[in-house]
DNA sequence: CCGGCGAATAACCAATCGCTTAGATCCCCG
DNA sequence: CGGGGATCTAAGCGATTGGTTATTCGCCGG
């Protein structure tokens, strides 16, 4: 019975999919198979159950799942731990949806580092909107910036930090016939996560799969976008420089412009490492703000990491 | 970083020693410090300092036992919650010391496993004073049957379940020149554990070390007392019996009979497993009281394995 | 100054872990 | 009944773990 199984069992059983817990964990599925099979050998009980959709847990996978989870978060205590107590840099984990992730993530941790002085040493990630409750949970992130996902239950606290607007955007000389719906939708990855906003203006908008055109980033999507492809969703004020050169207009839609809100999800103030508090509140401060609003502004083009759709950490 | 790493630690922080760790874990010295050193070089840091006699934490170490600690448990705490669930016999390990496990702690640890009929798996294993307290705090016994261990800072309590007399005995034709000081004393290991009553009683009687003859188990040194080798320490009503029969007599001393009483340790009956609590109050019945007056009695003697001095579990 | 004890290191070995790719299996659903 | 998605199994691999014995190191006490 290693830390490595019982991680891998509470992802499995967190995210109901072997796959799944591969993703996260950045290894391939059958590696998450194996270390399940062989905890289950362990322990001479099969622990998740294959339920036609999803996965059910048996009695003792029950009793195993909270166990094992605090375990595997110990894990990740112990580490920071004896880290701080040697003045070591600590380490901080932060995960965003993949616009964020894009934007604004990376100068925000690298200006809260920066500040921190070699005290904290940051990374970045990118994470879907089901998969940030279980990384926060289980330690594989300090911090996600992303929708609102407060769960007393799971003692997980989601504060609004920023305000923005979702609207349409596609070239000037672009003009779709049969109104928006029809139009080819060109998105960045969020899309593609059931519980984004963007996905959920697609679905309210009825625009069909066949329809959409998936690309690694947001700005490849303008990009093509601008090429006259289609329409793209957008965060108003990142594109608004694109729409103010006029390389980009904004599109009219029944729905939008959609206010929504970025959210900063940690454990509960009382269990989440110290560093997590002090990003959660370093977020508040004006300077965070005018990093939100306006990316790019004083972080050096070299600094800039390109966000890895799968995160993978050791 | 792995859970046999971190026991490793834990024991030799606890301990104050890697031998004494070693000895506990029933593997050889270098195999405890290999493990040590890895998770220095994992955490890098030194963890614990060797300090002239004894040993002390760094204030990583110190951090890190707690939590370490508690994975170390929590890891026993998650194969027996599955066995649990499943109706596998639970598993339950009690250590006694070393005349306490040589008389009754079998028959007793059957008699209750007998109770139960085939849910708990037991199985004994001999520990010294010191590394009771260790064993049961780190889950690696769940019931210590010794001396007074009471300790409210780990969680630990002891209760008296058993009141006896310690007394000295010879054959009849054994006549000490100079007193009982000065006489052979022959004695089982218990004696070697600076926490023993028969320990203290040989220090107060001023008995050189070298007049003791550490015997394998308290049958051979009463064997050799009756051999008229010397006088022997024992438990009044487990020695009755030979008494009775001539073979034995007992010896004055000065400061014989002591008053004594076994005690039961486990962890606060909020955090023991519910088995250690079950066979805490088994105990108090009756039936325990009758095995431990007349231990013999009533179990087969092919059902008596005898104690290993090494206790070792997997 | 030397003997002895505990701890660390070296060298070695078998078993396991953790991961991969490739193929078999299973189950839902059309 | 067949296709497709997800999971499990198989085979193979390199690194690590966990263990051994033998040797060296460091320190205390006589």
């Amino acid at each position: 019975m290693t830390l490595t199984q019982l991680s891998a069992f509470v992802l499995v059983a967190r995210l109901g999919s072997v796959k799944a817990a591969a993703g996260v964990l950045g290894v391939s599925e059958p590696a998450v198979s194996q270390a399940l099979s062989a905890l289950r050998a362990h322990l001479g009980d099969q622990l998740v159950l294959r339920a036609g959709s999803g996965m059910t847990l048996t009695p003792g996978g029950n009793r195993l799942l909270t166990i094992a989870s605090q375990m595997v978060a110990l894990g990740a205590e112990a580490e920071a731990a004896v880290r701080v107590a040697q003045g070591a840099p600590e380490k901080l984990r932060v995960v965003a949806t993949s616009t964020i992730a894009e934007f604004v993530a990376t100068p925000l941790v690298d200006a809260f580092a920066g500040r921190a002085g070699g005290a904290v040493e940051a990374s970045c990630g990118v994470a879907s909107g089901a998969e940030m409750p279980v990384l926060v949970t289980n330690r594989l992130a300090d911090l996600a910036l992303g929708p609102n996902l407060t769960d007393a239950n799971a003692g997980l606290v989601s504060e609004p930090i920023f305000r923005c607007r979702l609207i349409a955007v596609a070239s000037a000389r672009f003009r779709p016939r049969g109104g928006v719906g029809q139009a080819p939708w060109l998105v960045d990855p969020s899309a593609t996560d059931p519980g984004s906003d963007t996905s959920r203006l697609l679905t309210k908008l009825g625009v069909p799969e066949s329809r959409v055109r998936v690309f690694p980033n947001q700005t490849a999507a303008w990009a093509a976008a601008a090429d006259g492809a289609g329409v793209a969703p957008a965060i108003a004020h990142l594109v608004a420089q694109r729409v103010r050169r006029g390389e980009l207009t904004v599109v009219e839609t029944p729905l939008t412009p959609i206010e929504t809100r970025w959210h900063a999800t940690t454990l509960s103030p009382d269990r989440r490492p110290v560093v997590a508090g002090s990003l959660r509140r370093f977020l508040g401060t004006p300077e965070a703000m005018q990093l939100m609003k306006a990316p790019g502004t004083g972080v050096l083009p070299s600094r800039f990491r390109p966000p890895v759709y799968v995160t993978i950490w050791s």
